[in-house]
DNA sequence: TAAAGCGTAACCATTTTGGTTGCACTTGAT
DNA sequence: ATCAAGTGCAACCAAAATGGTTACGCTTTA
């Protein structure tokens, strides 16, 4: 399987950074948010910048920020910014293979495999980092209310002791 | 990131089976064709098994084929009897989380990193292990047409000389 | 009974992944 | 000017994943 946490990172790290808005944010932060080494957070941070998804100011009282409204920041981006290599590959076949058919084994397996990883890149493309917080922030609403009205019950329950 | 061969032997595997009809194409055979080791083969073979793709024969003279009509196979099945994991994890959080916001990004990125595997899925679900060896085949003319045509430019050189 | 197969466990080398330390460099504050 | 707070980057490490290989037991055919 391949279990690759660093896209995970990334959009908690950016999502923090559209949290503060125009402030600058540490990779101390970040890494303390997501459980994780200021140094892991700032080889993110350094890709994303190089994606031109993020802003940093060196220095203290430095950090980084978004470099543009997260509305316009889609997931796909995102990820390419990572540079990850393909999801799936073809064994290296040694020689001009011997058989006429597994000749053209490869090429077509290459083809049919990129096309399963375009699908997933077409669903990262359909979701911006402004989509991301907008769900944050609705868990956020309906874990108060929540709360809220387990509060309320129990109010009521000592009213009526 | 990761890069995996498993899902891409699998399909050469089962092209193979594909077009050794009924008979038993031995792991051996596939390693081969593959480039890999027997073991390996039977390795993924075994999995494809017990998602019920393959019939396996033992003993001498025996060797798998195709449990089903390659019509009926997508490669969704394929993956999913390779049993692989989440392609994207989300780093573990120790502790319920200071932060009221912090706690509900876990959700939401494994909601949206679930849906982006979603959509490999479909993409996977849309390709028969009939319509890759289709697409072999369609090569497989191709090729032999522009041998032909070579061949016979050289017949027309030489009839001109 | 022997040879041909598969299934599986065990071990190994290589690569990937994430964590950690260390150090140079930049910046703001005093 | 100096110091503290930052980042960037290189180097190293440990753990896990991946694929290759050997070995051995079991089944089946000849």
């Amino acid at each position: 399987m391949a279990a690759n946490t660093r896209l995970a990172v990334a959009i908690h790290a950016l999502g923090m950074l559209s949290f503060g808005e125009r402030l600058h944010v540490t990779s101390e932060d970040i890494a303390e948010s997501v459980g994780t080494n200021p140094v892991v957070v700032r080889r993110i941070l350094a890709q994303l910048t190089r994606g031109g998804l993020v802003e940093v100011k060196l220095g203290a009282g430095g950090g980084s920020r978004l470099a543009r409204a997260s509305e316009s920041i889609t997931l796909a981006e995102v990820y390419a910014a990572l540079e990850e290599g393909p999801l799936f590959q073809i064994p290296v076949l040694d020689e001009a293979h011997g058989c006429a058919v597994g000749r053209n084994v490869g090429p077509v397996l290459t083809e049919v495999l990129q096309g399963a990883e375009q699908g997933l890149w077409r669903e990262l493309q359909g979701v911006t980092l402004a989509g991301v917080i907008a769900q944050v922030m609705q868990r956020l609403k309906a874990d108060c209310i929540e709360e809220f009205n387990t509060e309320a019950r129990r109010h009521g329950d000592t009213e009526k002791e």
